[in-house]
DNA sequence: CTAATGATGTCCT
DNA sequence: GGACATCATTAGA
């Protein structure tokens, strides 16, 4: 294993903010998708430790034309901040308990999100795994502890006040931030999104799910993760 | 105004 | 493999 990979000094950037390139999420929701796996994700609450994930899993969503999206409907209140510039969160309650994180992705103007399913945590696990407290049992195993869409916002903290916040700023209680490691050598596989079989085809089984099929901290039974 | 429903997770048998 | 908790959002009367 490469623990000794040199980075280039960047006089400009500060060590501990390397902000995610909004350029990567402006051409469509696909490669934003592909782009995002191995960035991190990263929660600085005012007065509490930091946290932080590596993306591992996430899903893409188009605009009106994708029938398994939100935007299916067009611009609404609520899906709103899809239309704007990329790198901003998209934030919604779905089952009415369980919040979902997405970079809104896609040129200025186009809606389209990536939907974050599963970060594998690198810092602050003792905080993730106290604000996950209502689940101790499904919380036994720490790479499990932002593995789903709702588990993640839980771990991390995330409900719809954070809704619109640009995560590309390079500050900011939430953010983005680009892979440590070199992109190249991260295992990608793509398969069909999850929980939209109510959309019709082709959109139901377009495979618009990507992950780093190397991690163990992929949503879905562990034993066979779902997708795999 | 009412009604239907979901980009989920947990616990149960 | 199945029940169900629980509410914002949307479409439609």
């Amino acid at each position: 294993m490469r623990r000794d990979i040199h980075l280039p000094r960047l006089s400009a950037t500060p060590v501990d903010s390397r902000p995610f390139p909004r350029s990567r999420l402006e051409s469509d929701p696909l490669e934003a998708a592909s782009a995002l796996i191995g960035a991190l994700l990263v929660r600085d609450a005012p007065g509490l430790p930091l946290r932080v994930g590596r993306i591992v899993e996430v899903e893409a969503y188009g605009g009106p034309e994708d029938l398994a999206s939100h935007a299916r409907a067009g611009r609404t209140p609520r899906t709103s901040v899809m239309f704007g510039a990329a790198g901003h969160a998209y934030v919604y309650l779905v089952y009415g308990m369980h919040h979902c994180l997405n970079v809104v992705s896609g040129p200025a103007g186009s809606a389209g999100a990536v939907l974050l399913r599963a970060v594998e945590p690198l810092e602050g696990t003792a905080l993730m795994r106290e604000a996950r407290a209502d689940a101790p049992r499904a919380a036994v195993d720490d790479t499990k502890l932002a593995s789903g869409p709702g588990r993640l916002c839980l771990a991390f903290g995330v409900d719809r006040s954070q809704n619109g916040l640009d995560l590309c700023a390079g500050t900011g209680s939430l953010r983005l931030e680009r892979p440590r490691h070199a992109p190249e050598t991260i295992a990608l596989a793509r398969t069909p999104r999850i929980g939209v079989t109510y959309a019709s085809e082709p959109w139901a089984s377009q495979a618009w799910r990507v992950i780093d099929r190397t991690s163990a901290a992929l949503s879905g039974p562990s034993s066979n993760p779902r997708g795999l």
